[in-house]
DNA sequence: ATCACTATACTGTATATACAACCTTATACA
DNA sequence: TGTATAAGGTTGTATATACAGTATAGTGAT
C-alpha cells in the first residue's frame, strides 16, 4: 500500500468526521465491522482495529453481539495541562465560541505585584473572555498577561484564536502553577456564565513562567454543573 | 479459546511484569515480535497486538528496522501526586485525626461495575472516613477497593493508617485518573464535614490502577474554606 | 579505502479465514 | 399461550500469509 494514510486510519477519520460534525451524536450506532466491510471494500480486520481504536480513545463503545455506539462526551477540562478549551471543545465534536468581555491595559494592584513578581506597580495587560460550547457558557477566563513578554497582546484577535493559543505559540512555558478551589460566584459572574445564585463553580488559577519571568495569571471558572477538570497519567513504575 | 484471559493480554502483563520488577528499564530493548512467537508459541499478528497497545498506552517506543524499546517514563507531578493527607497535616505541625464512619464488603452498582472494569456485579470493599486537621474535618474519603488488589483491607486498623498509606505500602500505582469539580454537598456531607449548607465543596475523585487493573476508586470531599488543590511544577517540553 | 549492492531482521499494514461468545428475533413445538 | 430451539448478526480473539518500508551488517568490486 503506497498510501498517504493507512486505511484504519482513514476510517477512524471517517467516523471522527461525522461524530465532530454532529451526523453521529452520543448513543447514535455506528455501523459494525461487517457493514463497514462492504462500505469501503476493507477486510474485516481492517474495520476492526478502526472501531476498537477508537473504543480505546473513549469515543465509543462497543457491546458484544449488540453493536457499536457513539459515546457519552464528557465536558472535562484538562487539569495538568495547558490545553486550548477550544480544542478541547472541537475535539467533542460541539461548536466553539466566545465573548469578549474586557481587553485593556491596567495597572498591577497589589495582589497582581504579588502575582507577577513584580517589585513596584506596572502595567499588565488584561482580557475578560467567556468560552462557550454550543452556545453556553462553560469558562469565564480572566487573565493578566505580562507586557514584556507579549507586547502585541491587545491587538490580537481573540474571537479568532484564543489567550491560551495565543500565548502557547507565543512562547514556551517552563513552569505552572495551579490552584483549585470551589467558589460561589459573584454577580458579575452569575451573570457572564448564565448561572443561579446556588450553583457552585471550579475556580482554577494558573500562573505560568517562560524564561524566569511570570508571564501570564489566570483564573479560569468553571460552572459545577458544565464541566469538571479531568488528568489520567501514568506514574513512573518503582517498585521499591 | 476458553482462557480467562486473552493471550495478547498475557504477552502484555508478561512485558509490564518485566519493566515493573525492573528486568527491563528505560532504554532497554524487549523481544520482537518474531521472538515472542517463538518464546510464546503464538503468531506474529497476536504478539504484534501486544506491543502496539504498550506503545499505544506509552510504555514501549517502537522503531521500524531496528526493534521494540522501553519508554523512558516520564513523572507528571503534582497537584495530584497520591499523598497521605496524615502526612501533610503532620508536616504543616497540626495535630491529625480520624473517624471511620463505615468500613464493610459491599455489592458493586453498575456505576461501580464501570469504574472498576467489571463485567458484572461483584463484591467490593468500602470505607467511608472523615480526615481532621486539629480536630476539624477537612476531607471527607468515600473509598472502593478491589478485593482481589487488597483481601485484607478489611482487618486493616485505619485510625492508625490511612487506606491511602495502606494501599501506598501494598501496590505500587501504574496509572492515576483524577476527576475534579465543585458540589454542593448533600446533608450527611454536610453533617460530616461540619458545615453549613451554603459552603460548596471540592470533589476530587481519583481511579488508581496497578497491574492492569482498577484497585481503588475514591471520592475524597474538600470543603471549600478548608482547602484548595496546589500544584507547582516544571514543564520539560512545550504542551501544545 | 570507498562505494554499491545484498542479505537479513524488524516494524507496519492488510487480507482471508476461523471459531467462540453474546444478543435478538423468528420459528417450531408442547 | 408459553417455552424451547434455531438462525443470523455482532463483537472478540487467534492464526497464517503477504507485501511494503526501514535500518544495519556484511560482501564484493572498484
Amino acid at each position: 500500500m503506497n498510501m498517504a494514510q493507512p486505511i484504519y486510519a482513514r476510517v477512524k477519520d471517517h467516523i471522527m468526521a461525522q461524530i465532530r460534525s454532529g451526523m453521529l451524536v452520543a448513543g447514535n450506532r455506528v455501523p459494525s465491522e461487517n457493514e463497514l466491510v462492504s462500505q469501503f471494500n476493507i477486510s474485516r480486520m481492517t474495520a476492526n482495529r478502526a472501531l476498537r481504536e477508537l473504543t480505546a480513545d473513549g469515543f465509543l463503545a462497543r457491546v458484544p453481539g449488540v453493536g457499536t455506539f457513539v459515546k457519552e462526551a464528557t465536558p472535562r477540562s484538562s487539569l495538568l495541562e495547558l490545553r486550548n478549551i477550544a480544542d478541547e471543545i472541537v475535539a467533542r465534536g460541539h461548536r466553539y465560541s466566545s465573548r469578549v468581555e474586557d481587553l485593556r491595559e491596567i495597572q498591577a494592584t497589589p495582589n497582581l505585584i504579588e502575582d507577577f513578581e513584580l517589585k513596584s506597580a506596572a502595567p499588565l495587560f488584561h482580557i475578560a473572555i467567556v468560552h462557550e460550547e454550543n452556545g453556553t457558557p462553560v469558562q469565564l477566563e480572566d487573565r493578566y498577561v505580562n507586557p514584556f513578554s507579549a507586547p502585541l497582546f491587545l491587538q490580537q484577535n481573540f474571537s479568532q484564536q484564543t489567550p491560551t493559543a495565543y500565548l502557547l505559540k507565543l512562547l514556551a512555558a517552563d513552569e505552572v502553577e495551579h490552584n483549585v478551589e470551589a467558589i460561589m460566584p459573584d454577580h458579575k459572574q452569575q451573570r457572564l456564565l448564565h448561572i443561579t445564585a446556588h450553583e457552585p463553580c471550579l475556580s482554577l488559577h494558573r500562573r505560568t513562567w517562560s524564561g524566569g519571568h511570570v508571564v501570564t495569571s489566570a483564573t479560569l471558572i468553571y460552572p459545577a454543573s458544565r464541566y469538571a477538570l479531568y488528568s489520567r497519567h501514568q506514574t513512573t513504575s518503582k517498585t521499591s
